[in-house]
DNA sequence: GATTGGAAGTGCTTTTATAGCAATTTGATT
DNA sequence: AATCAAATTGCTATAAAAGCACTTCCAATC
């Protein structure tokens, strides 16, 4: 923590990173209530983040992201190269015989939720698989499971819990126990209830990011498929390294 | 513009777009001289950035983009929609047969900048295609044409006439004169010494980014082209505002 | 190893931008 | 037209931010 830290930048970056993550409009209000602030304070974040073009106002006068949000991306991922390492090596994990309707994904833990930079379900082409879905829980998501493992704290876990009990979703096994066997293990399992398996290991070391594939795998496949995330973690990594 | 701007976000903001953008890592002072900007400023918001994960500093002391930008990527990619509405239609085009060698760019105007969410050359695959190209002048690329003819006052294009000045690439005609052009004509074209043309149309009303194609194009295949991108870029439009 | 120079970072204090309260404006609903 | 709630603004006190001077750090040079 620097000696004196911009409070206000601080702030905007919050309004700011929920306001792309939402999904829908917010008011000034609402935002506000989210994040736990004084409600002009939010409205004036929010003013100032559409003068620059990043926060548009719909005729409801709610915000949602503006223009300047496709910048922010083309930047980003620019700054980050996360996701042009990644992606060849996505795709020839998609392309192996894991295992029938095998879903791939790549995801960053924000606030303990998971935001997915690819998600492909079987069959999906690869065009369609790119910042197209939705936040998850982190509680939902063995990406969400090992990431949580390997730089939760308690108590991110137990709020992450609390989050968790209040959305209806089919029954897992409790987060704690879940991120338990994932600090043991080394990587994030969870079992869904129609025998699909969710796999995830982190990528980098401190980790940046989660790599899942997911499936009705064969119990035998299991390990074979650890091993081959395991490889494929390891040379986004590499590559990322080499990119720095 | 609100009535009373954060002037420390929009600094802020400044400050990350320039790191996410700049393509290495990059001293406080440095950054305080980019931005014209006083030097404890400058290393203050840079130090806040890396306290909040968007920057961090090698051993070198310089900073670059920290892991939390792998997150904003994720996040704004979420938020922006525009490159997965875009990349199936990206793939659709480049499938076409509009000319032998064809590249395919779908990028955005920043200071004067192109900064490409998608740059395909000929047979490169999709998955290397995505976040992998450096910012170009707008003056060097006939997105920046028509991006600057559609949003830049005259003063914009005279300084990026300036800034083009001092860069060693392949002469073009005058830029005010490209940009005259693209005023005019409704697109963007430039047109390279080695017989290569460079097509670019706007997305979105008001212009949000520009499509472009390039190849070299026999004479007839040019209107062709044109066309087709701005068909291209009416779909993309009409799916972006079905998602708002 | 010692010295040097430049960059990053901090402490301190003044400055001013920001925050919050109260009031106003806006837009939808009845 | 009246009502209500949300967005926005004006005002002013104050706390956060800014900038100067100094300190720390690190790499290069001798």
């Amino acid at each position: 923590m620097p000696a004196q830290p911009n409070q206000s930048l601080i702030d905007g970056l919050r309004v700011l990173q929920t306001l792309v993550s939402h999904g829908q409009s917010v008011g000034s209000r609402d935002m506000a209530a989210i994040l736990g602030m004084e409600p002009t304070r939010a409205n004036r974040l929010l003013g100032t983040l559409a003068a620059v073009g990043l926060a548009e106002q719909g005729t409801d006068r709610k915000y949602r992201p503006g223009p300047g949000v496709h910048v922010l991306a083309a930047q980003s991922l620019q700054g980050s190269h996360l996701l042009s390492c990644a992606l060849p090596h996505l795709e020839a994990l998609r392309e192996e015989n894991l295992a029938p309707d095998l879903v791939v994904a790549l995801g960053v833990l924000w606030q303990r939720q998971v935001c997915y930079l690819f998600h492909a379900r079987p069959r999906m082409a690869l065009s369609q698989a790119i910042g197209t879905h939705e936040l998850e829980p982190a509680g939902n998501s063995s990406i969400g499971v090992i990431l949580l493992a390997q730089t939760g704290v308690g108590e991110e876990v137990a709020l992450a819990e609390a989050e968790l009990s209040g959305i209806s979703k089919p029954p897992l096994p409790s987060l704690s126990e879940s991120v338990a066997h994932a600090r043991r293990e080394g990587f994030g399992r969870l079992d869904f209830r129609q025998g699909e398996v969710s796999l995830a290991v982190a990528i980098g070391e401190p980790v940046i990011a989660g790599l899942a594939v997911s499936a009705k795998f064969e119990a035998a496949q299991i390990p074979v498929a650890l091993a081959r995330l395991q490889e494929t973690a390891a040379l986004i990594a590499r590559e990322m390294a080499r990119k720095s």
